[in-house]
DNA sequence: ATGAAAGCGCTAACAT
DNA sequence: ATGTTAGCGCTTTCAT
């Protein structure tokens, strides 16, 4: 029976404290223009009353939600959650609250997905796109969006260095004697997988080595059993996962088979587990700070949605943040990893 | 400048297939009082305009918004995601959107934060929820509640059987030999915790066994390797976690202490890694099913909120879903674990 | 079965 | 600096 929730309106405040409604919605929406006695009047009225404002009926007069969309391909992989959570975070502090998606890897259902999340939100942080290159520009009329590590011309994106990650495991692999490395491919949607391909045929040019790949795979602990097998049947020395959790996969077949020459085989995988040398178990992690990037991003989205010029400013680390308007030279793109 | 999101209202459904915004609006929520052939006028007439109803706006008008909100300690712990996924798929397969919220191990917070979510949603799930009782009876009045993973008197809860789990556990290790098992506790605030405790000393009546308890401690990784130090000093031989990340940590700290002798130290974690034996690292997994715990929740409330009986049903496995009404005994509740 | 009209709680011109 | 007045887009009596 009782509608218990946001029982008291703005009105019950005007009341109480004798002034106007919009008096009290100034009070909250533009409190430096109005009179600071009846300010604190208002507020006080408020504060007893425990009047919080309907966001519905916000959303309604404004057309803004105070809400933002955060999409990931798959919840379950581990890289994905530390980013939400500092997205939530950052989200909650500024006073926004956090829709979440989950795409399943789908490049189609994502772009559905965001397609209805555009409606209930202001803007949306688009984390590892898989989405198709046509679908995100007939997006751009619907709602705000920032992505994180994706990089599309012209749109404002947090990244974290996915080539100069890709560089550093390849030197250190060759550092470690690795002639003949494997490259176990994300999905082909993956805007980092292709960064890091590229980045690792590079450094056939600065050593003498081969990149065997093997590809597009799911970036599933699966797939990087299949992939373990590949890449030992293909010869290789060194297996360089898309990410962690089909590093984990590889390690995890490499023990089955009792690979466990020393020095024989090194897998790199990119999230968490940046360096895991199968023979030395105790992981040398280079981890990114995903939860800073997953902030930078909520930033970021806040920043184009206040109209906020949304400066081009680089973060601390190998975080890269880039505003939509910024006519950005590629050397200032590559930013070296630490 | 255009504000590309929901343009077309009910208002132009209604112009473009000559009636009444009512209409319009019966047509979409209760479309059985509607005339066939005016609706499917109605009906095709918005699909051309392709109008969306405006949730904001309905929110307003009906109290309802539409969202539900799911809580979780820590999004970083990898047990969580998973119950999320599930949760998030089935809200959205229903229609229905979720908010998100990290409490990041703090009841104080938890509290704050439900009651903040509150307001935007119509309902949430608390996943191992840590508040306390007093706080969760005061939340009684803002929302409609369903837990996950703990029971709380009167209260929808849909749980994992956490008692049945940590039999099943002492069984294996007893069986193993183990007579001194020590127990590293997750925190003070859980009910799942409380559940296992219990469940490990009643074994002692059924075996002699020594049950060695050390914490409450938080539920990370690092937390493990302080507890794997702990047990080993005390002398234990088989070691039960709290959860998986830190029966990951004892295995880590196992392995640098070189603990290697086989069969000597057995560990236990709860989530996925039901049975990770030491020195059989392929681990024994008696995985909870963890989605399907999350859909099942966001069933148990989407009954509670259309007012349907909610009645009590039991899901295939360990799962155990209560409706709130129910008057249960306690044999009722103990689901044995397959 | 459909329409007319009031109103959900707030914001934003437009006065003053 | 504050009050008055119209809506925002939808649902929902109340008529018909």
């Amino acid at each position: 029976m009782v509608h218990n929730s946001s029982r008291i309106t703005i009105h019950d405040v005007a009341r109480a404290a004798r002034v106007s409604s919009s008096t009290v919605s100034r009070a909250y929406t533009t409190p430096e223009i109005v009179n600071g006695s009846t300010l604190s009047r208002v507020l006080e009225a408020a504060r007893r009353l425990g009047y919080e404002p309907n966001r519905a009926a916000r959303a309604l007069a404004t057309g803004r939600t105070g809400n933002i969309g955060v999409v990931v391909p798959d919840l379950t992989n581990p890289f994905f959650p530390a980013i939400l959570k500092g997205a939530q975070a950052r989200a909650r502090q500024m006073g926004w609250s956090v829709f979440l998606a989950d795409t399943e890897e789908d490049p189609e259902s994502e772009y559905e997905l965001v397609l209805g999340l555009a409606k209930q939100v202001d803007g949306v942080v688009l984390c590892s796109s898989r989405m198709a290159a046509h679908h995100i520009r007939s997006l751009w009329g619907s709602t705000r969006v920032v992505f994180l590590n994706r990089e599309v011309a012209g749109a404002p994106a947090v990244i974290m260095d996915a080539a100069g990650g890709a560089q550093q495991a390849a030197d250190h692999l060759i550092a470690l004697g690795h002639r003949r490395i494997a490259y176990l491919r994300g999905p082909s949607a993956s805007w980092s997988d292709r960064e890091r391909r590229r980045s690792l045929r590079a450094s056939i040019r600065r050593a003498r080595v081969e990149i065997v790949e093997f590809g597009p795979l799911a970036p599933s602990f699966e797939a990087g059993i299949q992939g373990a097998d590949l890449a030992l049947a293909s010869g290789a020395s060194a297996i360089v996962a898309f990410n962690d959790l089909m590093a984990l996969g590889v390690l995890s077949r490499l023990h089955d088979r009792k690979v466990v020459v020393p020095d024989d085989v090194s897998v790199v995988g990119f999230d968490d587990i940046a360096m895991a040398v199968m023979t030395t178990p105790s992981l040398t992690s280079v981890s990114v700070p995903k939860e800073e990037a997953g902030r930078s991003a909520i930033d970021l989205l806040l920043a184009t949605l206040l109209d906020e010029p949304a400066a081009n400013k680089r973060l601390p680390g190998q975080l890269i943040v880039r505003g939509s308007t910024g006519s950005h030279d590629s050397s200032e793109n590559q930013v070296s990893r630490r």
